[in-house]
DNA sequence: TATTGTTATACTCTATAACTATA
DNA sequence: TATAGTTATAGAGTATAACAATA
């Protein structure tokens, strides 16, 4: 805990909250990715699969830019998937440098029957939070999210 | 965004709170990291200074419980940290299948010099959030990371 | 036998720099 | 020249299995 550091109130509240929101998240991840690696599926390509099923088909560096990778990154993690037949790449016909990437029909079977069950665990594991407190924590967290990406 | 998932309100609740909560900690992660990089600092090695300076000298099964480490992984962690002569190993005169690991004096300069530039990103990164919100969130986490710890 | 830690091994993720192909 | 993506290279983190030393 924080509380030995001798900083400004500010810096104090920020730190503790910090540390209490780093930590539960972190808390939540782990249990989380034990049951992912159970199903043989990585947090990343989670993401990845997440993304081009709620959003659909879209280039390599557009991928990047929402998941926060850089490209030699992207390139290593649609290598994985598309070793597992999850993800296709296509050129654009329009602009031959881009790589149009999608999920596979395979791809969508496992990201469409890993999800419930991933949504089940989430769901028991917040459990510990009632409806109203689960709201507030989403309100806080997306206006914290939305201050940072514009900052 | 889990909007298309046909789950229970439950359900659909849970997920909502957890991709909020889960973007916004990465996305302060990242920019986090990004810092502690340019310090020759990584995350995990990070909480395990953090735990020794807060803490104090504990063993390394101790070390690896605390941060939820196996073994083998706090091996490594730690010898990368022995290489930069931030840590030590002693064994332990009472139970000689113990290492008990401990700050060196330049490990301590590091993390007492490294803490307060974390803060003040911190808090900065935090700034979008008033000081009510901010306990708020605070005390959402914890309750959170409680539930998790117990159940 | 059980516990503490290390070694061996292998894989994923990540980053930077240099490169190719296309615009 | 600038952009999209790949390749080369390297290092950190993680896990499992097999092992040594100690209790």
């Amino acid at each position: 805990m924080p509380t030995r550091y001798k900083g400004s109130a500010r810096e104090v509240r920020a730190l503790d909250t910090f540390v209490k929101l780093t930590r539960a998240t972190e808390t939540l991840g782990t249990q989380l990715q034990r049951h992912l690696a159970s199903l043989e599926i990585t947090p990343p390509q989670l993401a990845v699969l997440e993304a081009l099923l709620h959003v659909g088909p879209m280039s390599q560096s557009e991928l990047g830019r929402k998941l926060l990778r850089s490209n030699p990154n992207m390139t290593a993690l649609l290598d994985n998937l598309e070793r597992n037949k999850w993800i296709q790449r296509e050129r654009s016909p329009e602009d031959r440098r881009v790589v149009v990437v999608s999920l596979t029909p395979e791809g969508r079977r496992v990201i469409e029957r890993v999800f419930p069950a991933h949504a089940a665990h989430v769901t028991a594991l917040l459990g510990g939070l009632s409806a109203e407190e689960q709201e507030t924590l989403g309100t806080l967290c997306k206006k914290l999210g939305l201050s940072l990406s514009e900052g």
